[in-house]
DNA sequence: CGGTGTGAAAGTTTTCACAGCG
DNA sequence: CGCTGTGAAAACTTTCACACCG
């Protein structure tokens, strides 16, 4: 497959040396989900502007963000839905798939482990580790359980290169520190627990009685912020 | 029970007007879990700067982020571990317990139903709902999947103000419909869709596949922001 | 001392507004 | 036209630095 095309969408070529903000990349995964959503629906175009209102951002702010990669639009026409998606999984790194490797395999493990959204997105669980011995050996969602003691060499020999914790708390650093020896680079850490990490070590934490408890702020606080204003569904 | 409080920590006359950012709030909910997993191993005081340390912030961070809300230190001291969870429990507003209704009861759904993590900090799911009528009658880690034709009445009878989707993709703004017409406040959605929601239904989404594509560009990109400095395990 | 609370400065992100293009 | 890309301005957040306190 050669590589024609007519003219603007440059992927490479950007502000080349400039390091961007997390949100801004956080939002470019918002960019993608819809483009796909939009795609599957049969739409071939999409301008800045309606990009914005189906997310609740401005389409100031679409065409800022998509800019620090690159140029990507048409002018008068707005962006190719399926280019501009081809350009965001690159720069994501999505493009191709990704190996995960999970520790721990209690409820919510098995859950994420028939998780089909992971798939969608080019992830795969390629190994599962539990410190229970009843668990190892068990094949849960097509997945053979193993050993803690195997995590290493597995994680070599396949080239896994990001790892997911599902521990409880108390385990979460140790399952940490194993995954950081077996030389993975990222992690995305389930339990409720800050972990202390090597900097060269990416982790994000997803903590989900956090999230209630924010809802729990914004629903009561009278210090909380007015949403700017979220897509539909408004009232005159 | 009668407040009995010697003086500093003025938990409400803040800078009463002021609207707090959503980024301050995040920092709040770590706080708290930190604090809480301190007082659990017998610590009673702690700086700034050692729970700046603890987390990955500055110690000025930390003074600031709390200062929105009052004062709660002790100069030369610190702070008073439980008298700080009690202030931050206050202004998340999870000194009460809430419940929270669950739409979709699928793999993930049934995971959360049984996640201890909830409960800790005070939400309780008092009510589930689902579309198949296999599921519909069962009782599931002690609750009772009920049809979605009595979420309203149930949700209006219990009182209930929060609620989580845990559908497909396709079902979710379905979901979200019904849950505003019963009046919930704030929704949790596990969906991979953005929502269209009035302004006063406030909504924290969690995409478990895009929190693995922020870690990916973390990874692979050389747009990649360095990680300021994340707490301990850095080697010279 | 060791530590908080807080203005003022520095840095970052968002919004504005407009030239330029097909 | 309608829409992108982008400097410049505005808004917001973080860091600094220091008075003050027990």
């Amino acid at each position: 497959m050669t590589d024609e095309r007519s003219h603007p969408p440059q992927a490479a070529d950007a502000p080349s040396d400039a390091t961007v903000p997390k949100v801004v990349v956080s939002r470019l995964s918002l960019y993608l989900r819809e483009l796909q959503r939009l795609v599957a629906s049969g739409q071939q175009t999409i301008s800045s502007s309606q990009l914005g209102t189906l997310l609740g951002f401005s389409d100031a702010q679409v065409r800022k963000d998509l800019g620090f990669f690159g140029q990507f639009g048409y002018p008068g026409v707005g962006y190719r839905c399926d280019e501009l998606i081809r350009a965001m999984r690159d720069i994501l790194g999505t493009n191709h798939a990704w190996s995960v490797a999970m520790v721990g395999v209690g409820n919510l493990g098995q859950a994420l482990l028939g998780y089909r959204g992971f798939g969608r997105q080019n992830f795969v669980i390629a190994a599962a580790f539990d410190a229970d011995p009843a668990k190892v050996g068990q094949t849960i969602q097509g997945i053979r359980i193993q050993p803690l003691d195997e995590l290493a060499a597995t994680i070599r020999d396949h080239g896994i290169r990001l790892g997911m914790i599902v521990v409880p708390a108390e385990r979460a650093q140790e399952a940490a520190d194993r995954l950081v020896a077996a030389g993975v680079e990222g992690i995305v850490n389930f339990a409720p627990v800050t972990l202390a990490l090597p900097p060269h070590v990416q982790n994000v934490g997803v903590d989900l009685a956090i999230e209630l408890e924010q809802l729990s702020f914004a629903v009561t606080s009278k210090f909380a912020r007015a949403p700017a204003e979220p897509p539909g569904r408004a009232e005159p």
